[in-house]
DNA sequence: AGTCTGACCTGAT
DNA sequence: GATCAGGCCAGAC
């Protein structure tokens, strides 16, 4: 048999999607993971990094998915423009947040990180090997 | 299939 | 100076 009643699925080399890139939200994490302990940065600032500075809600929700990611992601090195650990309430415990923060040398007060401009770390352009 | 929300940010009133 | 609304992408129901 081989007859192929049809093209099936035949060839398609590849119609217009070589897969530019996953989805962002790799890239998202891509970038949390590289944030270096004792450091914190922003959702705008990764959004931005993501190439979505619009769409800094979805890096939240790319958050709450990295509870399911394949790989641990420091989500507590991430907190909103105000130095406030917004998402503290997403995690297993609501002081647990804080307590990470604190551990790796960053001071929190109040749910707000202290100091914020200076733990703050701006995350580099996911670069990618040519 | 369409609809809605989501750990936000920025600009304008 | 504070408040309101808009915007973006992706997953869940």
């Amino acid at each position: 048999m081989k007859t192929s009643p049809k093209t099936k699925k035949a060839a398609s080399a590849r119609p217009a999607k070589p897969k530019k890139e996953p989805n962002f939200l790799d890239t998202v994490y891509a970038i949390v993971r590289r944030i270096p302990k004792g450091r914190v940065t922003s959702y705008g600032a990764i959004a931005e990094r993501a190439g979505i500075r619009l769409s800094a809600r979805m890096v939240g929700w790319a958050m709450n998915a990295a509870g399911s990611a394949p790989k641990p992601v420091p989500a507590h090195r991430v907190v909103n423009s105000k130095g406030l650990l917004t998402g503290k309430h997403h995690f297993p415990t609501p002081t647990l947040m804080q307590e990470l923060l604190e551990a790796e040398g960053i001071e929190v007060k109040n749910d707000q990180v202290q100091h914020f401009d200076k733990v703050f770390w701006n995350p580099p352009l996911p670069k990618k090997k040519p």
